[in-house]
DNA sequence: GCCAACGTTGGC
DNA sequence: GCCAACGTTGGC
């Protein structure tokens, strides 16, 4: 299993949304940077990761696991951009802020930190753990 | 709303 | 293949 962390800015797409999507979840359209979209492709059903607010909260605020692996983006013509599926699996009790996070021993090099403008991150197991952790939220 | 950081595009 | 111009993201 590998983590991933997926920026959204609520006003576009919130984790309300998301949440109210259920089971079906929701494609991950959009996209439309290399990196963003290798680590898409890089993603396994199954796969867990947090739903992050850019600009109006700056926090991570969920959990989500991705059900559907990368497939053409159905919102862009060119064949270059696809995504996958993801689906909310549980808010988190406490939300992590980016100022949180950049205070934190051993996140300092978390891509949220280091690389703000990647909307698709991978994040390492321990990151994870570090992050549920202080989110008071189970790591599975 | 500003702007720094960064990615992409296109002329040469 | 370099690099200037431009566009976008996202923190502040």
């Amino acid at each position: 299993m590998t983590f991933w962390l997926f920026k959204s800015e609520p006003d576009a797409w919130s984790w309300g949304q998301q949440v109210a999507r259920g089971n079906e979840g929701e494609e991950w359209t959009g996209v439309r940077n290399y990196q963003a979209r290798n680590n898409m492709r890089a993603m396994k059903v199954g796969d867990r990761g947090f739903f992050y607010h850019s600009n109006v909260g700056k926090e991570i605020v969920g959990i989500v696991e991705v059900i559907r692996t990368s497939a053409p983006d159905s919102t862009s013509d060119d064949p270059r951009w696809d995504c996958v599926v993801i689906k909310a699996v549980r808010p988190v009790k406490q939300p992590v802020t980016l100022d949180d996070c950049k205070i934190t021993p051993g996140l300092e090099s978390m891509a949220l930190v280091k690389n703000t403008r990647l909307s698709v991150q991978p994040v390492t197991e321990q990151e994870w753990a570090t992050v549920c952790a202080m989110a008071q939220t189970a790591p599975d």
